[in-house]
DNA sequence: TTGTTCATAGTCCAACCAGT
DNA sequence: ACTGGTTGGACTATGAACAA
């Protein structure tokens, strides 16, 4: 059970996908009050100087210097400033899902930690806000990535529980869906079959995994069978394509071909001759 | 949770390309 | 010119969304 549970975040964590939609480093003007609100995004507070106050649920808090606070989405809160002497502050709001649930609704943290290396996640924001203002994909990774820094610290520096917002019932047909499918990748796999598995109606087995796992089951199913191949190509160079396209089950060539572009951006052949090429250097992508 | 409907993914073919 | 691979397009089966 405990060893399930662990594949299982596993698997889900490997789906997270983390958005800045603003990140800032501002002193709060003195009419700074909202009162029970849920926001739709969730937002960190590093709170740099003055006072003020908040409310994260059913707790109240006055947040001092060097604290870094989590304002989960979904959560009634309120905030107002108590003096002039008001924050000033990194901010930022972002999501974090996993499919459709929110990153924490799945695992309960605190409400705030008391951040120990100051500069470090000072930095971190800086990275954060001066990526968000440049464009192109590598400022957009920037910023997702020192996102993922911060949620991590958040995170490591936090007691964690976990929520179980799933039901373990829940937990357990999804594993036997992803067994089922790691274990078949090789054969066809039907969404009849993996209905069957765990017993539930074709249609829903659909929203059901789409919920959990953020894509429907043919897309993650279609992207375990490239990543194999990827695998199988790194590993052997005298395998014919056919071949490898065969071992992952997919009989069709050409589909072969179109697939492995969609979900790589390379041809077979050209990702084969890019491998063959930097020997030892690419891995896996 | 199920049944229906419409859009999309999967299949197959033909034409094409690149290497030998 | 033969083999193995790629690509666009047309057709069909299947999956996702919607309503109940």
């Amino acid at each position: 059970m405990e060893d399930n549970r662990k594949v299982l975040i596993k698997e889900f964590f490997a789906n997270l996908k983390v958005e800045v939609t603003q990140a800032e480093y501002s002193k709060v003007w003195p009419g700074w009050r909202d009162m029970d609100y849920i926001p739709g995004y969730n937002k960190f507070y590093f709170i740099c100087d003055g006072e003020g106050w908040l409310k994260i649920g059913d707790e109240e808090y006055y947040p001092k210097r060097g604290q870094m606070f989590l304002m989960p989405e979904g959560v009634m809160q309120s905030y107002s400033t108590i003096n002039s002497n008001t924050f000033t502050k990194y901010w930022c709001h972002f999501t974090a899902k996993i499919g459709d649930l929110n990153l924490f609704d799945i695992i309960k943290v605190q409400d705030y930690i008391e951040v120990k290396d100051y500069v470090y996640v000072e930095n971190l924001f800086k990275k954060m806000i001066s990526s968000g203002k440049g464009y192109g994909i590598a400022s957009v990774l920037k910023e997702n990535s020192a996102l993922l820094e911060l949620i991590i610290y958040f995170i490591e520096n936090s007691t964690v529980e976990r929520k179980v917002p799933v039901k373990s019932e829940s937990l357990m047909r999804l594993k036997a869906i992803t067994d089922y499918i790691e274990k078949k990748l090789k054969e066809n796999i039907t969404i009849e079959e993996l209905a069957q598995v765990v017993h539930l109606h074709p249609n829903y087995l659909i929203r059901f995994f789409r919920k959990h796992l953020g894509m429907p089951p043919i897309h993650y199913i279609n992207r375990r069978r490239i990543e194999e191949a990827k695998r199988l190509i790194i590993a052997s160079s005298d395998e014919t394509l056919a071949d490898i396209s065969s071992k992952v089950g997919i009989n069709d060539i050409y589909y072969f071909s179109k697939l492995f572009k969609e979900y790589t951006g390379f041809s077979p052949t050209q990702f084969k001759k890019m491998v063959n090429s930097q020997p030892g250097r690419i891995q896996n992508t």
